[in-house]
DNA sequence: TGCTTGAGCTCGCGA
DNA sequence: TCGCGAGGTCAAGCA
């Protein structure tokens, strides 16, 4: 840590602050504040007790006791502005979109400052390409003998993610969605119309997907669509687990009921 | 603070988590580690210096150098578990649904322990439903002797946002959108349809939004449906600004500049 | 509890 | 730089 104060006056605070609020410096503060947003929205935090960050791209974030999300942030801060006066004004600002922060504090419990080295990138599977990829992989996922003609396939109602044939040779428009709803059916049955259009005959359309409610599965069926559950066990890539030296510590260890 | 501990070692680490890794209490920590997580997806993310934070209802977040959102987070942790070998390992779970977040530490430079109190609520004016009262209050935002019938009418394609009768006695459907996309106009579509179905006659469909793109103008002339944008400086409400004891600071200040 | 929808969405990708 | 779409989306509101 380059620096830990406990308790810094707001002489002190508006120092460190005036150094260490540019990039390549991670900065926590902890304190009681208020806080004014206004910009695409406009905002009003009253005092409270809060954990204000930024971060080494001039990310600005003021995380409450609760909750993921922060209750005020800044995506990418432009500039930065210190005023001491009887308390201490922070002024976060940014030009595109035009918008504003205001952390005014009244109190700073504890300031740190670091540098971060985090040069690793997360990788991660079970997105909807890794959805995409094993069905092509293994077409068998989604229905025995199922050909693939074509990904990405251009029709005027946008993209098919798969065209393909099925072992009576019918057409059959497959939509993949992670995350599917009603918009999703839709679409489908847009595409499907558009390949009917084109080819006539016994088009198929099918919405393969992790999960499904019942709700969109009659959407589904009230337009002759179908679906077909991907499990997305079949999807993950695996990973090498995290380094194992740890196993057999599970003696020592403790669980902890969070209430 | 409750506790501020530099360099802890990991018997000290461990003994700390076990006393506060429950609600009421905020810790965080700054580390080396590597996190690996599983459930709705897989991912891995190799060691690097993080900042970690177990907040008050259990949400947990692993802040990397840079970026507005967490690499790894937790919403809400039902179970914590703590493990202290060669390296602390922390893991957290839930039930619903079922994931597991594990970090493991090879070295921590800092961890606190605080109380955070903040029983402000965040009031934000700017949101959707903003746009709605505002013309539902002064229904010339969008057109000169507009008048309103209904709200939330509701039609077989969906909820109708405002149902309103023009000067010339046309039936106007309105539909609101904060962020307007082709399924904005397409649900804009299928609402006039049906209004189209009930009443005969010339409909009218307008598009209220703050902003728009060309791409989506050009679906709405196409449909023969209309925009207006309203200006969110009249949407928003104004909130009273920070105290302003702190005007008249600005000779103290220095503005920054990041990068 | 599950489902739907908005978000100051954010973020990454591609044109 | 802008537009588009996915997200381990989250989170609130409502049935």
């Amino acid at each position: 840590m380059e620096k830990v104060l406990e308790r810094p006056d707001f002489e002190e605070a508006e120092e460190t602050l005036r150094e260490y609020l540019r990039r390549e410096y991670t900065v926590q503060i902890n304190g009681l504040c208020s806080v004014n947003y206004q910009g695409r929205a406009k905002s009003k935090l009253d005092r409270g007790e809060r954990l204000v960050i930024k971060k080494q791209d001039s990310a600005l974030l003021v995380h409450g006791p609760e909750n993921y999300q922060p209750k005020n942030w800044q995506p990418e801060v432009d500039s930065w502005k210190v005023e001491n006066g009887e308390k201490l004004l922070l002024t976060a600002e940014r030009n595109s979109p035009e918008e504003k922060v205001e952390i005014l504090f009244e109190r700073i419990d504890l300031m740190t400052v670091s540098q971060l080295v985090d040069k690793s990138e997360l990788k991660i599977s079970g997105h909807e390409v890794d959805i995409h990829e094993s069905i092509e992989d293994r077409p068998e996922i989604v229905e025995e003998n199922l050909r693939f003609i074509e990904r990405e396939r251009e029709t005027p109602a946008g993209f098919i993610d798969v065209f393909a044939r099925d072992e009576d040779d019918n057409y059959v428009v497959i939509e993949v969605k992670r995350n599917p709803d009603y918009n999703t059916v839709l679409q489908l049955q847009r595409y499907v119309e558009e390949i009917d259009e084109e080819f006539k005959g016994n088009i198929r359309g099918i919405l393969v997907a992790p999960k499904m409610t019942d709700k969109i599965l009659s959407y589904l069926k009230e337009r002759d669509l179908e679906f077909v559950e991907v499990d997305m066990e079949d999807v993950i890539t695996s990973y090498d687990a995290i380094d194992n030296s740890q196993k057999g510590l599970s003696d020592f260890s403790t669980e902890y009921e969070t209430n």
